[in-house]
DNA sequence: ACCTGAACACCGTTCAAGT
DNA sequence: ACCTGAACACCGTTCAAGT
């Protein structure tokens, strides 16, 4: 695991093959599927990984700053490593939903007392926002570092806009 | 190209590999480099044409109504071919904003009068929006339709809530 | 201009065999 | 239990050579 995310923070996901990831721990390609069934096994257990390690403490206590909270570890988890927000949002898209903050930014909306619909619909408009700009942020970012372009994505201003804009529909929706 | 969409309808992206292009053509793989520099830009122009096919006329005057013409008009376009979703947010990851409909997007939210940063980021949120909810949605609806899960996912009525929750944030700015 | 044939440098995965 | 060695069935891309 650890090998694994280095592999990836150091030299990309499309690196990260079974064949490097076995050079790199000195072993036969086959050797890892004593550990792993397959490859994407792999990648969603590195995409946990990456998610357990920009766990921090909740601070909030109101329902909406709380889900604000949510969103930006999130956020911060992903740009932590290289190709990171990929990873994590092919490893969402495949156990749909199984995936952490999910159900942290539920019970947040959840206490914010709106109707079980709206929380779920809620819940996936804010993480499609997080996964949808931290993807295309982090393209940005290292486009730009590599010389590729010029210009630098908007960063967690632009980020905390786009979230206000549908805390704003969720809020004038409590108790509605 | 018309071959490139067939097979990516009938066998999937995965198959979608110049090698299995070229023998449906009864080519061999090397011919297809003498119309397209590489596979990333066959897949945009598959991208663009699967857009494309789905372009329909303009009929909500109002802006708001209007952003929500393009955004259905988007979907219905990634979901009319297997793995349409996948195909296009990866090409527009790739050429950011080249795409078409985030133009229209734009246009529509500027008729609105909102200032240009607010333009900026209600069009990356719906777009962002539109792209998470389809790929979810598709993702689901071929795991369905293939056994391998029993729910349905929210169809165009959770869709369009999703929308409303960023259109309120955006009319409550309009002017502001 | 357009294509073939052959090669290069890779993939993920399986499986008998070893210790 | 964990690993090796070897193979299977693929990839994208390049390039000299043909027509």
């Amino acid at each position: 695991m650890d090998r694994a995310i280095a592999v990836l923070d150091e030299y990309g996901l499309e690196s990260l093959t079974m064949r490097r990831l076995a050079t790199d721990l000195g072993v036969q390609p086959s050797a890892l599927y004593h550990h792993v069934p397959n490859k994407q096994t792999l990648l969603t257990a590195v995409a946990e990984e990456i998610l357990a390690r920009g766990r921090r403490p909740r601070r909030a206590g109101e329902w909406d700053r709380r889900a604000v909270e949510v969103c930006h570890e999130l956020r911060d988890a992903m740009l932590a490593y290289r190709d990171g927000a990929e990873v994590v949002v092919t490893a969402y898209s495949f156990g749909l939903g199984t995936v952490g903050p999910a159900g942290e930014l539920r019970e947040a909306l959840r206490d914010g007392g709106l109707p079980d619909d709206l929380v779920g619909v809620g819940t996936r408009a804010l993480l499609h926002l997080v996964f949808g700009h931290t993807v295309e942020e982090q393209t940005a970012l290292q486009a730009a570092s590599a010389g590729a372009i010029d210009w630098t994505p908007g960063g967690p201003a632009d980020f905390e806009r786009g979230l206000e804009l549908v805390l704003d529909g969720l809020r004038s929706r409590v108790g509605g």
